[in-house]
DNA sequence: AATGAGGAACTGA
DNA sequence: TCAGTTCCTCATT
């Protein structure tokens, strides 16, 4: 019942902005991305079939992989209006987030009961996608210290996003076609105009760059105050909380190469592919991919020659610093923290 | 060939 | 000064 196909058909939906925030090429982005290989979080031991990393489709997976049940047996229960921050441990229906919707009871229409719990599931699964998709967007921002809100960008900002949406959706490499553009020239740019500069990637890029205006337009709502996230009085709406940590995280503040890759092992269905966890509890992890795990250092560094060989090197740095080791019984890519958390 | 270890010089904040 | 980055040689897998 709670299928991408679903969110995206209902009308509401496409009135942009919708109260998810998202516009209908967004949206269509993301459904488009169903169809997409789906992040499996298996090790992948041997390096072979790695898919790319996939930062939205995690949402989706969930919602395939869970029975989705609890979905309708939350909404009719109550009175709680908060978005729980993750999805995955919801093991009891009664721990899983609900969310208001204003409009349920007043409607004209005096939909039936049935309706109503369709219309809330509904919104549940469209806000629990929105909640996936800030969330990926702040890790993008970690990753590339950018920005959420692509205004704000300058030329280097929109290579960088650049650079990260063709990794992400394995597209040609299409920078030079907008190497005169900063951030503001980016957003007034119609779908068309990004036909006109790369005919092959023009739907995705116009529509992963609608799903960041969209997002930088929620966050422009909720720091205002001016709807403090549809009757949400005791805790913080997931997005906000998102929001806040992405702006700690965006401070300015350099980051570690060992922050960088505890941020992508926290991460594991976007990057579970490159690198992942042996032992969480010993702090032991394996890189599944250096190529890549050096690429996403080397953009987050603004340092494009970056490699394995020169990422290796600054993590045996840490050796002496007693920050990571090789574990004792040594085994080629893994590494662990000498303070596991 | 890829990875691992570590020295040494260098860079940018 | 710090936290890497770059380049290097040599060893191991």
């Amino acid at each position: 019942m709670a299928s991408p196909v679903r969110i995206q058909s209902d009308s509401a939906v496409l009135q942009p902005p919708h109260s998810t925030g998202f516009t209908e090429s967004s949206l269509a982005l993301l459904k488009r991305e169903d169809g997409l290989e789906m992040v499996d979080h298996k090790p992948c031991l041997d390096g072979s079939d790695r898919g790319h990393p996939g930062l939205y489709l995690s949402c989706f997976d969930m919602l395939f992989t869970e029975d989705a049940a609890w979905l309708v047996r939350v909404s009719d229960s109550s009175t709680s209006t908060d978005i729980g921050p993750r999805l995955e441990p919801c093991q009891e229906p009664e721990q899983c987030p609900v969310i208001d919707s204003p409009g349920l009871g007043a409607s004209p229409l005096s939909p039936t009961l049935e309706e109503q719990v369709e219309e809330r599931s509904l919104e549940q699964v469209q806000s629990l996608v929105v909640g996936e998709v800030l969330k990926d967007i702040e890790t993008a921002c970690k990753l590339l210290n950018i920005t959420p809100d692509p205004m704000e960008w300058n030329c280097g900002n929109v290579q960088k996003w650049l650079l990260w949406t063709e990794h992400l959706y394995r597209l040609p490499q299409v920078g030079k076609a907008f190497h005169d553009l900063d951030g503001k020239d980016l957003c007034s740019m119609s779908e068309e105009d990004f036909r006109q500069r790369s005919p092959q990637c023009s739907e995705t890029l116009h529509a992963h760059l609608d799903i960041w205006k969209s997002a930088a337009w929620m966050k422009e709502r909720c720091s205002g105050g001016e709807t403090r996230m549809r009757g949400t009085s005791q805790k913080q709406h997931k997005g906000e909380e998102l929001w806040s940590e992405a702006d700690s995280s965006c401070s300015g503040q350099p980051i570690h190469l060992w922050q960088f890759l505890r941020e992508l092992l926290l991460k594991p269905h976007s990057y579970g592919r490159c690198i992942r966890w042996l032992n969480k509890e010993k702090g032991i992890f394996k890189i599944e991919d250096s190529a890549h795990v050096a690429r996403l250092w080397g953009l987050r560094k603004n340092r494009p020659a970056m490699n394995y060989d020169k990422l290796s090197r600054s993590i045996r740095q840490y050796y002496k610093k007693g920050i990571i080791r090789k574990p004792d019984v040594s085994q080629r890519l893994v590494y662990q923290f000498v303070h596991p958390v």
